[in-house]
Order: C-alpha cells, then sequence, then structure tokens
DNA sequence: CTGAAAGCGCTTACAG
DNA sequence: CTGAAAGCGCTTACAG
C-alpha cells in the first residue's frame, strides 16, 4: 500500500541507498550488473521517486504558473492549450489560475504561485492591472516571467506579442479600401497596452489616409462582451448619421454588434461593415459571417512556454537571460461582414 | 536573495527552530510574547514556508490534477473554470492535462499525475477510453478520484453527472411537440456513456409517442466536430426525405449542421428543426438560434472540486468515503430552431 | 565500483 | 513554555 522508496530497494538488494539512487539514474560510476538488479527490482515494485523529496533537494518543482484573464474565452483557452501541450512535452506541468480582469486577484494568484515555488510564471494581465510590483517581485524573486497578450511595457521580462498597431491598422485599411468613408471604433479600457494599439493602429490608418480623425466615433467599452457590443452599437447609431464601417477591438464584441445591427434591420455590410479582432471560432459560423483578424492564440502559448522553459534552463545553469520580445504573424480574414 | 528559512528566524531570534515553527502555526503551547516576536520577524523578512518541505513532511501538496478531452471548448472550459475557482476558494491549486480524446495520452497524464502526488484527481474521459485499468490504479493508490460528464459506469469512485437519457427524451419530446414526425439524431461514438445515453433518451421519446424507431434515422459520428455537423447534415438529406427535425448530441455539431441547412437553402425551423446539446454561447447568436439542453458546465466544476475536497479530507481523517453520485438539472432553452 | 554522511526545510512526538 | 531529536525521501560531494 505505501509507496515503495529507495530505502526498501536497496534493503532487499542489500545495498545503499546511495548506490540505488544512482543506478536508476545511470551513473556511471555504477557496475552494469547492479544497475540491471537494481532496475530491475525498482520495476517489479513499481517505484516512483517521490516528488516531494526530490523537489526539495533539487529546489525545482517542474512546474508552472499561468495566470489569464478568463478561460471560457476562445483566445485564452487556444492559448492555455498551446501552453500545456508544449509543457507537457518538456517534462512540466501548469497550474492555471484566472484573475477575472481583477488586479487583486491577480496579486495573490502570482503569490500563491511564488509560495508553491514554481519554475516560471506565464502570465497575461489583467484590464485593472496598472501597478506591477507584484510581477517585480517575480523578477527580483528570481522566479522566470513571461508575458503574454496583455502585457505591461514596464516590465522587463520576455513577452510574447503580435503587432497590434499593424493588425489594426491593416484591419482599418481594408476598411477604407472597400470603400468606407467614416470609421467608427469600440475600443478596450485605457489600460491594457493592446487596445491602446489597437487604437492608435486604427488612428494612424486613417490619417495616413486623409481621413479626419474624429473623437466621438471612438468609444471605450469596459468589459468586451457580447452584451457591450449590443449596447454600443445601438448607441453609436443613435448618436451618429451615416457611419459606414467599424473596427471592433475583439469579436465577442463585434458578435453583438452584428446582432444589433441585425435587429435592428442594419445591413451588414451594406450599410455598415464591421471587422473583428482575434478570429474567435463563433466569427466564422454567424451570419454575416465575421471579418477579422486572426491572432494566433495557440502559437502564442507555444512560444511563451518556449522562453519560459529557455529561461528557466538558463538560470539553472547560472547564464545571463536575455529577455526577448516575440512578436507573431497575425492574418487579415476575409469574410461577410465587410465588402469585397 | 535566498528564501528566509525556519533556521535563520531561530537563530535571530536565539531560540529554537522548533519554537519558531510552533509559534508561527499559532500552537497553543508557546507564550503571546516568543509568537509576536517570532511572528513580527517572519512578517519582516518576509518568510514563507518551503512547500517543498512542507509537502515532504506533511505528505500532501494540495495540488490536484484535471484532465479534460479538450479545452478549447466551451462546455469543458466552463467546467475548469467552475474547478479552478473552487478550488482556489479551498487552498488548493490545479494542474490541467488535456488527453485530445486519446485513450494513450490520458493513461499517460494520469501517471504523470500520481508522480507527482497531488493530492487528487478529476475526470472527464476520453471517447477512446474503453479499458479503466488506470482509473483503478488511481483508487487502489488512495488517490481520490472525482469524474464528470464523460464517466465509466464500472470505476467505484464519486461522479458528478446530468440525466443525459431524460434530457434527451425533453429535447425529442419537444420536438414531437412542435409537430416533428420524422426525427433523425445524430449521435456521438459508441464509446463514452453519455451518448449512449442521449440516444436512448431520443429513442424512448420516439416510442412513447408512438413513432417508429428508425435506426437509419441515427447517425454515429466520431470527433463531434463543426465539419462533422455540415458532412453529416447534407448526407442525411441526401439518404432521407421528409425528416423534419433532428436531436443532434452537441452544439457545435448542431451549428455546422444548421450552417449546412442554410447553405443548402433548407429552412430551418420552417423545413426541419434542430436541437442541439450543452447550450455553448455562440448558439444563441448564430441564425437561427439553436434551441439546446442547458448543461450547466461551471457548476459541474464546483460540484466535482466539492465531492473531491471531501473525499480529500475523509481520507486523512481515515474517515470511510461514500461515493456519491451528484446529478445536476437540465433546462430545456427554447429559441429560433424549433418551432413553438 | 560502493557507501557513509550531510543536508534540503520543515513538523511533531517527546522530554524537561 | 521551550527545545533536542528524529524523520519525511531523496541527491551528491567525498572517501575508500
Amino acid at each position: 500500500m505505501k509507496p515503495v522508496t529507495l530505502k526498501q530497494i536497496a534493503e532487499t538488494l542489500g545495498i545503499s541507498i546511495t548506490t540505488v539512487s544512482k543506478a536508476l539514474k545511470d551513473y556511471p560510476d555504477v557496475s552494469k550488473k547492479t544497475k540491471a538488479l537494481v532496475k530491475d527490482l525498482a520495476q517489479t515494485l513499481n517505484y516512483k521517486p517521490n516528488s516531494f523529496a526530490v523537489n526539495l533537494r533539487t529546489k525545482e518543482s517542474k512546474t508552472i504558473g499561468l495566470i489569464v484573464p478568463e478561460i471560457v474565452h476562445h483566445f485564452f483557452s487556444s492559448v492555455i492549450k498551446g501552453i500545456i501541450s508544449q509543457a507537457e512535452k518538456k517534462g512540466y506541468l501548469v497550474i492555471t489560475l484566472q484573475s477575472n480582469e481583477s488586479y487583486d486577484l491577480e496579486r495573490k494568484q502570482i503569490e500563491l504561485l511564488l509560495n508553491k515555488r514554481v519554475d516560471g510564471i506565464l502570465i497575461s494581465l489583467a484590464n485593472q492591472t496598472a501597478d506591477y510590483n507584484h510581477l517585480n517581485a517575480v523578477m527580483s524573486n528570481n522566479t522566470p516571467l513571461v508575458m503574454f497578450d496583455k502585457i505591461a511595457k514596464l516590465v522587463k521580462c520576455s513577452k510574447v506579442l503580435i503587432n497590434d498597431r499593424e493588425a489594426a491598422y491593416k484591419a482599418t485599411q481594408h476598411l477604407i479600401d472597400t470603400g468606407c468613408k467614416k470609421i467608427a471604433h469600440f475600443r478596450g479600457p485605457l489600460l491594457p497596452q493592446n487596445s491602446i494599439d489597437r487604437f492608435l493602429g486604427y488612428k494612424k490608418a486613417l490619417i495616413d489616409n486623409g481621413i479626419t480623425y474624429d473623437s466621438s466615433l471612438v468609444y471605450i467599452l469596459k468589459d468586451m462582451s457580447y452584451e457591450e457590443g449590443r449596447f454600443y452599437a445601438k448607441k453609436l447609431v443613435d448618436e451618429h448619421e451615416g457611419v459606414d464601417g467599424i473596427f471592433i477591438n475583439t469579436d465577442l464584441v463585434a458578435i453583438g454588434a452584428i446582432t444589433e445591427f441585425n435587429s435592428l434591420k442594419i445591413k451588414v455590410p451594406e450599410d455598415i461593415s464591421v471587422i473583428g479582432f482575434s478570429n474567435w471560432f463563433m466569427s466564422s459560423v454567424i451570419s454575416p459571417s465575421l471579418t477579422t483578424i486572426n491572432q494566433p492564440g495557440f502559437e502564442i502559448g507555444k512560444k511563451a512556454f518556449k522562453l519560459l522553459y529557455k529561461e528557466i534552463n538558463s538560470k539553472k545553469n547560472d547564464k545571463i537571460i536575455n529577455f526577448k520580445e516575440v512578436i507573431l504573424d497575425t492574418q487579415l480574414v476575409l469574410r461577410e461582414s465587410t465588402k469585397s
């Protein structure tokens, strides 16, 4: 019933614990014969090293922590999948936590993970996070940290990103290229860097194309929900005439907007073109289907883990860690919600 | 730089490690004065117990393992969220793994978790899983195990479920009540218990209503994907005339089917009524929106953790564990894909 | 090639 | 009220 230990194997075989340990780990200074003996017995007894003891000795847990703002979310669940699958390949397990976009929770979760002594932390920040002490604490605790998607520019660590500004530019340019003249923007809250960047890309595209920027056409949303999409779509048409295009920060909101337009009998894209951001699966099945920017969640997750893994190993070998900023490509995905 | 230990606090204060340890844990046999002294210093030094050492001593990790077939999936991500949020409240962290519906992966992951010595395991089985040795291994290893959604009837452990048969009956009955006479069924593979139960509920509803069961109207799908939904929707209308209703095992497939009907100019629900299962978010935003059975993922997750938590504590206190089977309620969600 | 010994950082039964 | 000691199960530097 009780788990088998090195001691039991050693006693059964009449040799020392040291030799058993070395034999199992294929140390060169153990005879072939002894190794065979030990390994055989370990096998038949179904010996598994006690990970608690191994952790204590080696000071590593082969576990990493992951904090995302939301789990029930196409983009983040794709990222999680990418991280977990990659981690598993490298022998790491992943503890996932969800901040619910709350700074307080995020801070507590960082502490939980640090107390747990995970080997590294992966995080996409909560919208509410404006203070980076908890992140700097991770760094000064010497725990590798990689941020992705919603990052803090000011924190010195590796990051995995897309070029939000360029992608937003591309999206807005597409609206312009297909004939839109009066283009609104539903943006995220003032804080996460990517909602700033997407806004700036939108603005720059307008200006580069000789369209006057009108700040009243920019709506700042809070929770980026479907309901908000509906609400602001209504508000937009109540407050403005002749808007013929919108670039929306994220697909879920865009889907809300399209639904609202449908129910208001405003035709998409004939009356108004809509372009989203992120390429959620459901964007391809609603009608009209949503033109959007593809944001490669799975690859972002994989890449983020790979960076973290390298840093964990560099740390182990006392090498200097060079922070990297990896930018992944995005694609414009053409569908029915914009004109051709 | 190095983490603070009990030893350092003891030396600084000139008392024993034992007393420091007891003071921090508020043992009654330490003087108020000493406690205050110790706690103060611990605070200022930002002492955090080394979880590796604590794990080794207490033989518990305050960590549980979770295996789901798929993460990028509305239902499972809701369950994960429920589990993680509940676990966090009780001081448990969750290691999540994804089996990709593969039996081999699932088996390896169980072993990973057991080697990691998690305090308990939560699992929803892969479709491919037909052999339960790995699950019985968990039980005989004395690690609490709770299964949810896709379970194995033969494994003796606690389970969190919905009444799939009854819910499927309810769905089929709704089609009948709204005038459908020739009702098809897209079911899941032969193995997961819930696809069997949903099929049985469908069949029983037909029979109870005097409709002859026709096995050629039942299609057995493999991966329950959107693409399969489209494919079988086409196949159904190619092979049968006059089908006026379908009950589909899961929303994603139903959404594929509706998309296919839309593109074939078959009107839903006028020509054919469609009812899904699970109530994915996107089902409410497609058009026509999908009538379905709500399956409370978040609550299933919460309940599953609560059961596991009880078992972990029972085990710790050497109490007998009584396996429970909790059945959660489902609701019929009426939308546009069925007649009223 | 083998093993005695120290130590990772805690907890707790026991003695005083 | 305090502390010495054993022990959780490993790993590894060192001696032989």
